[in-house]
DNA sequence: GTGAAAGCGCTAACAA
DNA sequence: TTGTTAGCGCTTTCAC
């Protein structure tokens, strides 16, 4: 490979004259000057190398993308994709690179934080990271950029850009309630998670707002005691007629797709005898039969500005902490009707 | 950031001993040394830059993985993510950092092929190229080595991982056959797409061993001609009665969603009235009603064994070229019965 | 068994 | 306007 010794030599300018033609600045060159290392850079296919340009100066051209393996699956959870596209809308119209981080669980992604800190990247795009955990203050220590994306983190103030859960739960109980529900359950999502918690805050806002009870085995669990899957608990709950809702909002699409499975193999119609809303509005949402009511939220926008907000700090730190929140939409579909 | 010098002093030994006790190697030092050196790099949380170590040494320890952007939308080609997810098995095993690289289509992909070949990693996974192109060659011109996902590329000797696509096709029509079935339609892909062509290649086979004949009708195009798109072709086929098939093989899980989706609000039931085969077996294609009978091909697995591949390749160059291909499996599900 | 020092390719301060 | 050169942090040859 060529490298600026080679193009000053061929272009009778030092190496000095070719970084700046390269950089277009900080300082000037003639135009004629600048012309013949055009054509040397031109004739020998040159390409700066790129670990000495992240060496030399303070820049490496790079962001870092930090996420669960799990994640990984699309579809189980049609989320990483279009996050990750929004991301690399940016990263790749900046021409940055982008680096993909992940542990099979965080826990190992957490094993590497001082590894993501080591100067690889300029910052760091974390995918929802636990609540608590120390990856988020490991990586702040080590003066790292970052910013976070779809989770809320307790005791830190740190960047981050999420959709509005709370508004988004409202919005699925106030249309469940709409259609003259009154029997409304959820299906959560993992403890850990902050999503799931603030969709559940959100539920029961609207329904306390409506002066409407619940009953404890409404409120279901993504695993139980003994290993028992959610999937184990929508059957239960819905095989008991006294226990019975006629709607379930879900707070991922994927567990909707699963409920309205269930349900159907039951025997119950979806939307007559019950009714189904998910979250997200993953691409999928519209595979099932009937289609998922939903509520959408803007994962490809996410990923994109939580890329820009991080390109922001890389170039001007120290700005105050900023918490960008999307606003979500009811999508109407089909699995929801009146009970 | 601490740098081997600060060890050095720390620990009260040279630079050359600490990268020799960093590296475990290559020459001996004394436990008491090492002993001393670990203290001082564990004090300093100390980790080595890996730029400075690119630059010097031969090596970047980081993976390139090429795409197309809107692969990265998960499920409309719910292909991606697993392939991602077993490569970064691989990647993250070995401690190596996956850059992922992408434009919008091929174009600008190939517009940065000197870009990917820079030195920024030490070898490319190219996922589903265009038959066509140069790509490839440019890569291989500038001596990076690559493996290639999912497709045959034209003209060029080059490791690859993929699928049998042929065999697959056999497999659905093979299926469709013995349920009964003797009109038969294909929904194809791209037409750049290996993938599509081979898996035409699989029926064409199947339906000319069976001596079955096919209206041209029954190949039907990604898009036509003025811009039209699948669907439409789909809802003509299945509008005619005269030319109407009875199953219709799917090159892509997507298009069997949509053929089905298309089915049934035509009235049509599935697979009552019409069968339907997929073929990926990606996440989505249990959320269907029915469920999608398809053709499973090992997503994961195929990363994994890619990015092993790559690994050896650049560990050991200039081993003979090796073209690995799994075996597709018939998944059977509800989307498909007797006609 | 260990240290000194060169040099990977680049940028920018200092000179001219 | 341009050239010379130091030095980013690391590995490794050469010398002890």
């Amino acid at each position: 490979m060529a490298t600026v010794k080679d193009i000053a030599l061929r272009s009778g300018v030092s190496t000095a004259t070719v970084s700046y033609v390269l950089n277009d600045g900080p300082r000037a060159v003639l135009p004629a000057t600048r012309e013949r290392v055009r054509k040397a850079i031109e004739e020998l296919d040159y390409h700066p190398n790129p670990h000495a340009r992240s060496l030399r100066g303070k820049r490496t051209n790079a962001l870092g993308v930090v996420f669960p393996h799990r994640v990984a699956q699309p579809f189980e959870n049609g989320y990483f994709g279009p996050i990750l596209a929004g991301i690399m809308d940016v990263s790749t119209g900046r021409k940055m690179a982008t680096m993909l981080f992940t542990g099979f669980e965080w826990e190992e992604a957490e094993f590497n934080a001082s590894l993501l800190c080591d100067g690889r990247c300029d910052g760091l795009l974390i995918v929802a990271p636990p609540r608590r955990g120390n990856l988020i203050q490991d990586v702040i220590r080590r003066k790292t950029r970052l910013v976070v994306i779809g989770t809320h983190v307790e005791n830190v103030e740190v960047d981050s850009v999420d959709v509005n859960n709370v508004i988004g739960a409202r919005l699925a109980v106030q249309h469940l309630i709409g259609l003259g529900h009154r029997r409304i359950a959820i299906a959560l999502g993992a403890d850990r998670s902050t999503s799931s918690s603030e969709r559940l805050e959100g539920y029961r806002q609207m329904m306390g707002e409506f002066e409407l009870g619940y009953l404890d085995e409404w409120l279901i669990p993504e695993t139980g005691a003994g290993g028992r899957g959610q999937d184990h608990y929508v059957w239960e709950l819905l095989a008991d007629p006294e226990k019975r809702p006629t709607a379930i909002f879900c707070v991922q699409d994927g567990k909707a797709i699963s409920v309205c499975q269930i349900a159907q193999q039951m025997g119950l119609r979806v939307p007559q005898d019950l009714s189904v809303v998910g979250f997200d509005d993953i691409y999928g949402a519209i595979a099932t039969s009937p289609q998922l009511t939903t509520i959408r939220q803007p994962m490809r926008q996410i990923g994109t500005r939580a890329a820009e907000l991080l390109c922001q700090r890389i170039e001007a730190p120290g700005e105050a902490i900023e918490t960008f929140l999307f606003d979500p939409h009811l999508i109407i579909r089909g699995s929801t009707g009146p009970p």
